[in-house]
DNA sequence: TATAATGACTACCATTTGGTAGACAATAAT
DNA sequence: ATTATTGTCTACCAAATGGTAGTCATTATA
């Protein structure tokens, strides 16, 4: 069965429609890579998403690891870009804590499989993503830390608060929750997931109950 | 290079210091597929651990899903033998949420990889572990609800307390924290990971402050 | 217009995967 | 003592995997 071959379509860096190759191949990767894990997923799926072949795709990610690193990068430097913008006191109407956390979870929310993908990494390779969220992160919750110490002398936070640890905890429960918090309902529900809105409401109330002084 | 077979040493169910061929299999399985996960664990890699071939593993569990089902089977066995012991009104020393969440950390933490394995699961096959947890502990959580309802009515707890949410952030909280807390530290550390008691000792402080009501 | 670079393809390939077939030794049952 | 069962092994196998080689059309560059 010789080939035949009579189109080939060639796309450009231009976007017609619904973003270059490139940018296809780093969705469906997320999705599948969150959906079904790293080792899970096989190149030939994703190029089967994307609708090339896979050599198309290893032309643009030379290896399956390489693709893995930039899908990651993607969403270190939208936190990268976006968390100088939120920590800066530009309004000061709301806790700025409170209102990065509603960044957190916005983000998250948007795009559920960016929970469920950071959660992999961290069950895959903890290591490495020990020293990627100190290098690219740790000097923002020193500041988060600081502003958190801050609110305790001034008596807004309540003092037995450990700033550090909260902040990590707060991130373990954030992502929690928008990952597996949806099936963990189960324990509670025997028809169907409960909406993750619920979640996140209690979470939210857990979170500032923990952390606010009871002003009488 | 013909084999020789010399000797073939054949194990019993009795167990002869490291236990059973079956026991020792679903332990190297838990952890190996709690570290590196369901689909990058390899019969092989399970079969090296032992100290089998593999054929002698398919033999005891005959595929590997079957042997999935098995490592699970596992620590839901546990819960369901532990949970009516635990709730059951033996010791009305201590408030029997906070025991509860005790003996759930303590389960978790004495093996990690346990944590680990659910989350997977929760991420692999949500809909089927959503099921699971349904089937198998929907009714021990009701009647923590129940509980929790209780203590709400007579002012031990917060008013503002959304029960059978609370519970599943609970679960969240401290399979969360015993499974990615490590790595996540990453983000208020450059060393090494945070002690895993100092997570848990903020984990405890979270839930209490946002469970208890305030005595003034 | 000729030439180089890009991006897609077909056709492979070595390795690993989950799983099978069948031989064989040790133990248990008759 | 003979037979059946159990558990382990060696030797395979088809399918899938990550990745390579090389072809060819389209686009950009000279």
């Amino acid at each position: 069965m010789q080939a035949g071959r009579e189109f080939l379509m060639k796309e450009t860096d231009l976007d017609n429609g619904h973003g270059t190759v490139k940018e296809r191949i780093l969705k469906e990767a997320l999705y599948l890579f969150s959906e079904r894990g790293f080792e899970g997923t096989s190149l030939q799926s994703i190029a089967d998403a994307v609708g090339i072949q896979k050599p198309s795709l290893i032309y643009h990610f030379p290896s399956k690891e390489d693709l893995r690193r930039h899908v990651l990068e993607s969403l270190v430097a939208y936190w990268k870009n976006e968390l100088p913008r939120i920590l800066t006191p530009a309004d000061s109407s709301s806790d700025r804590l409170v209102s990065t956390m509603t960044s957190l979870i916005n983000f998250f929310v948007e795009d559920l499989n960016r929970a469920r993908l950071v959660v992999r990494e961290l069950l895959d390779r903890p290591e490495e993503t020990f020293a990627l969220l100190s290098e690219q992160f740790s000097p923002w919750t020193r500041l988060i830390g600081d502003y958190l110490r801050m609110g305790q002398q001034s008596g807004l936070y309540r003092k037995d608060v450990a700033p550090e640890l909260f902040i990590v905890q707060v991130l373990v429960m954030v992502i929690g929750t928008v990952a597996i918090g949806g099936a963990t309902s189960g324990l509670v529900s025997t028809e169907s997931y409960t909406p993750r809105g619920l979640l996140i409401k209690e979470l939210v109330r857990i979170v500032q109950a923990s952390l606010y002084s009871e002003q009488p």
